[in-house]
RNA sequence: GCGCCUCUAGCUCAAUGGCAGAGCAACGGACUCUUAAUCCGCAGGUUGGGGGUUCGAAUCCCCCGGGGCGCACCA
């Protein structure tokens, strides 16, 4: 392993320079002497001059070395692609244009042990690019992009919902009982206490008990874990936004939510009107908002509701080719009918609201109606995005609801909730009207990046392990 | 989990039953304004792994593994 320093002090970077020496004519020098650093990308030696595109994090800019200029002429002629190095001198621009730093020294920085591939086509197998990132990231700018729009994203979040009052806070990911969701857990063990945990599949009810102890605006960012299939669109583990307001409801939640999502379509693609794969998608408020039930009359042709007689229900759902369960109630049913007939073909964005409080066991019964919940989602370019309600607040109900779940749990749903008697205590204590959302962060990000595959907003997705 | 497709040099790809190849990278050399520099030279392989059919297999068949897409499940 050849020596290299233990640091070096840049004092611009590539951006910088194109900033401050954009401007220069073709031939044209400076006195301004500045030291950059970065990754060696081409290499065009031609006798006794030489040029290097070096890329740092903020872009490119060239290196020139000259026989007569620069030290170890010789070494800096016979850098490979991908060496790291650290260089100074004048900026200067060549005769052929070229904003290049004119090098006096350098020093190289790391040896690139490894090739990293095509220097035009390359690395494209889907399988490398994954499995490692870090030659994904060197070779494809699209990629970097992406992850960098991934974290402006969360940053613009952050700071636009402190902004309104909201305060961040972490809950644990390490849960007792896998609730405030429905889906099937990871499982581990913890040691010292001998007792089986679960990594979360959704923060909510440890949100909602921060708000009954008296945060009444709280937000948090983080990881859930979902022990399900992968594609596409499903990465095991994936980052909510999760936040809860106080004395708000859900018709509250739903203009957040678009102004929230049109506002960072603003900042990071410049308009609310984006496309998305192609095709337009307005993101500018307000959404239109139907209900469920009108959702699927538009689809159908026939009404279908909650007081729809359930063997209609049944019927229609089979004939749509669903699958069938006898203890399935009209909740339950509707859900099933609008997803096989309905949903598919939404494209949005579009709040659909009023979902049965059946398959809601969180969420408030509609005040018009109980046998709906005051709840919608979000869908965006043809996917859920948003998931939101009015909270339930009243333990007793939140207790029968448990119990419907723990039941439908009992006769082999593994996706069914269980009754978590430390929500159920924390309710009893009074939880105010409130409102909760839950968004799909790496959704987000693959919209406003235009991706088809979450694989490509997650810098490290996950893999079947390599034998 | 099921179905279809796919895996050839470090990378990007050829070779469809008959001698495993090219470009780039790497390595050696020439070149004082290059931009995927150019030019000359050299080297690089258990064709994902295993088995089978065949005079002969990267190519056809079977098993295993990785990956992609679709379905199922879900956000």
């Amino acid at each position: 392993m050849t020596e290299v320093p233990y640091r070096f002090e840049r004092s611009a970077d590539a951006a910088g320079l194109r900033a401050r020496h954009g401007e220069l004519g073709a031939g044209e020098e400076t006195d301004d002497r500045v030291s950059v650093a970065g990754r060696v990308m081409l290499v065009r030696p031609q006798g006794r001059l030489a040029f290097a595109t070096l890329r740092d994090a903020s872009g490119e800019v060239q290196l020139f070395a000259r026989s007569a200029d620069t030290e170890d002429f010789e070494g800096f002629a016979k850098l490979s692609l991908g060496d790291w190095v650290g260089a100074a001198g004048r900026v200067v621009k060549t005769r052929k244009g070229e904003l290049s730093v004119l090098v006096e020294s350098w020093t190289l920085l790391a040896e690139a042990r490894r090739s990293f591939g095509d220097k035009w086509k390359g690395v494209t197998d889907v399988e490398t690019r994954f499995r490692q990132r870090e030659v994904d990231l060197w070779a494809n700018d699209a990629s970097r992009r992406v992850l960098l729009l991934r974290s402006r994203l969360v940053s613009l979040l952050r700071r636009h919902l402190e902004g309104l009052g909201f305060l961040e806070v972490e809950t644990p990911m390490l849960h007792p009982i896998p609730g405030g969701a429905t889906a099937r857990p990871f499982v581990t063990h913890h040691n010292a206490l001998d007792t089986d945990l679960y990594l979360r599949i959704a923060p909510e009810l440890y949100l909602k008990r921060l708000v009954v102890g008296g945060f009444d605006k709280v937000f948090e960012i983080g990881r859930v874990f979902r022990n399900e299939g992968l594609s596409p669109r499903h990465n095991p583990e994936f980052t909510m936004l999760e936040l809860y307001e106080a004395y708000a409801d859900f018709g509250d939640f739903m203009s957040l939510s678009e102004t929230l999502v049109s506002m960072l379509a603003v900042e990071l693609c410049g308009t609310s009107a984006i496309t998305y794969g192609g095709r337009a998608l307005d993101l500018t408020p307000p959404w239109r908002r139907a209900t469920m039930a009108e959702l699927v009359e538009e689809a159908t042709g026939a009404p279908a509701s909650v007081h729809t007689p359930v063997e209609e229900l049944r019927r229609r759902l089979a004939d749509a080719g669903g699958e069938v369960r006898d203890d399935w109630g009209p909740g339950k049913l509707l859900l099933e009918l609008y997803e096989k007939t309905t949903e598919a073909a939404l494209w949005g964005p579009v709040f659909v609201s009023e979902f049965p409080a059946e398959v809601s066991p969180l969420a408030r019964r509609h005040r018009r109606d109980p046998e709906l919940a005051e709840r919608f989602e979000g869908i965006v370019a043809g996917r859920e995005l948003v998931n939101a309600f009015s909270e339930l607040v009243d333990p007793d109900d939140q207790r029968r609801r448990f119990e419907a779940q723990a039941a439908a749990r009992a006769a082999g749903d593994e996706e069914a909730m269980a009754v978590d008697e430390d929500y159920l205590r924390a309710l009893e204590y009074g939880l105010p009207p409130t409102a909760g959302l839950g968004l799909g962060i790496d959704r987000l990000v693959m919209l406003l990046a235009d991706t088809a595959n979450i694989r490509e907003v997650i810098a490290f997705p996950t893999l079947r392990p390599e034998r």
